[in-house]
DNA sequence: AACTATTTATAAGA
DNA sequence: TTCTTATAAATAGTT
């Protein structure tokens, strides 16, 4: 989408990489949540930037989502 | 997208939300796959359909998936 | 499983 | 950097 086609390879320029992760960071938790809504499906979704901020979306409140360094745990209640 | 609009609520018919899962669900897995290649992110996607179906996607190779029940756990390796 | 009319996401630009 | 908009991409309904 947009004005160009865009290569699905790494974006050298820092602040056009850090544009980039902020958009599709929003619209990728977006459409996993409109999955879990439209089809009774449960989705969790981890995202860590290169700078380690974590975001995350899960359908529900099945899941518990902790981060430390590099690992992932998710922990049911 | 689409010929009309959809609202994001449940999807009544089984065969529609059939389908509308499985275009959705590899929609979502690709975008996660982008998002990871652009701006080197990590990302952990886990979808488990209403029957119960585990799809997942996880850049790189640091982590391992299990699907049990309701319990979902991604273990570091 | 394909198609295609539309909606939606988003790459550049302002 | 928040908002705009031209365009690419996703997809809802159709065949």
């Amino acid at each position: 989408m947009g004005r160009k086609k865009l290569e699905i390879k790494p974006i050298e320029n820092k602040s056009s990489r850090q544009v980039t992760f902020s958009k599709r960071r929003n619209g990728l938790i977006e459409k996993a949540r409109q999955l879990s809504v439209l089809c009774d499906a449960s989705v969790a979704l981890l995202v860590v930037s290169a700078s380690r901020k974590l975001y995350s979306f899960s359908s529900g409140d099945k899941y518990d989502f902790s981060y430390s360094g590099f690992s992932i745990i998710i922990v049911n209640y």
